[in-house]
DNA sequence: CCATTAATAGGCG
DNA sequence: CGCCTATTAATGG
């Protein structure tokens, strides 16, 4: 393992990805770095404790940035955060973003134009969600997965009650579509490992 | 091994 | 399609 290096952390955030050097540097200023949340441990959740179901809204892999419209909105936490795995967490305190904004109005423009481009993102999960049915979700899914690796073998890195989840429906449903979309010729399942059939 | 959790199957609304 | 229950498979100690 690499030494732990702020700037490169940050970098890896979508947000901050194409920032000049020293831009980057003022955030380092306003940010901590790599502490530790064990396995299992809660990282967030909301203020007024009582939880209802447990749904995933996204998971973020290696480096991936959550939380980002804490930075902008102030508000009570509405979403539990857990550590799957051993995680290291960096972070950044949203007050003293927002005055950093406000002395560096390079940074606020950059910023507000990576935002259009996730815009296109979500809308197209947004579809992909509201407007097709499991099957086809589950298939979209899988598509995109296979796009993204530029290949047709794809693991399932979660457990598949999780993605069942992720996609909005029941582990019930993710276990039959699966079959359906078998006996379809679309895709072939091996455990973990779906070949995608394109 | 045993105990717990995940995945699958079948029934029903 | 979701929810419920039962059965089987996989996982971890």
């Amino acid at each position: 393992m690499t030494k732990h290096s702020p700037v490169a952390c940050l970098s890896k955030a979508a947000l901050f990805t194409d920032l000049p050097i020293d831009l980057k540097k003022k955030l380092v200023a306003v940010s901590t770095h790599q502490q530790k949340f064990p396995k299992g441990s809660i990282i967030r959740q909301p203020d007024d404790g009582k939880d209802g179901k447990e749904v995933v809204l996204g998971i973020p892999q290696k480096g991936d940035i959550e939380g980002q419209q804490h930075l902008f909105k102030q508000s009570e936490n509405e979403n539990f955060v857990e550590a799957v795995e051993d995680t290291w967490v960096c972070s950044i305190n949203r007050a003293d973003f927002q005055k950093l904004l406000q002395k560096t109005p390079d940074l606020s423009l950059k910023l507000l134009n990576n935002f259009g481009k996730k815009l296109v993102a979500i809308e197209h999960n947004s579809v992909l969600r509201n407007t097709l049915d499991a099957k086809e979700r589950i298939l979209a899914y899988l598509n995109d997965l296979a796009n993204e690796q530029g290949k047709n073998e794809v693991k399932l890195e979660l457990k598949k009650k999780d993605l069942a989840s992720y996609l909005g429906i029941t582990p019930e449903t993710f276990s039959r579509k699966l079959k359906e979309l078998e006996k379809d010729g679309k895709i072939e399942v091996h455990g973990r490992w779906i070949n995608v059939k394109r």
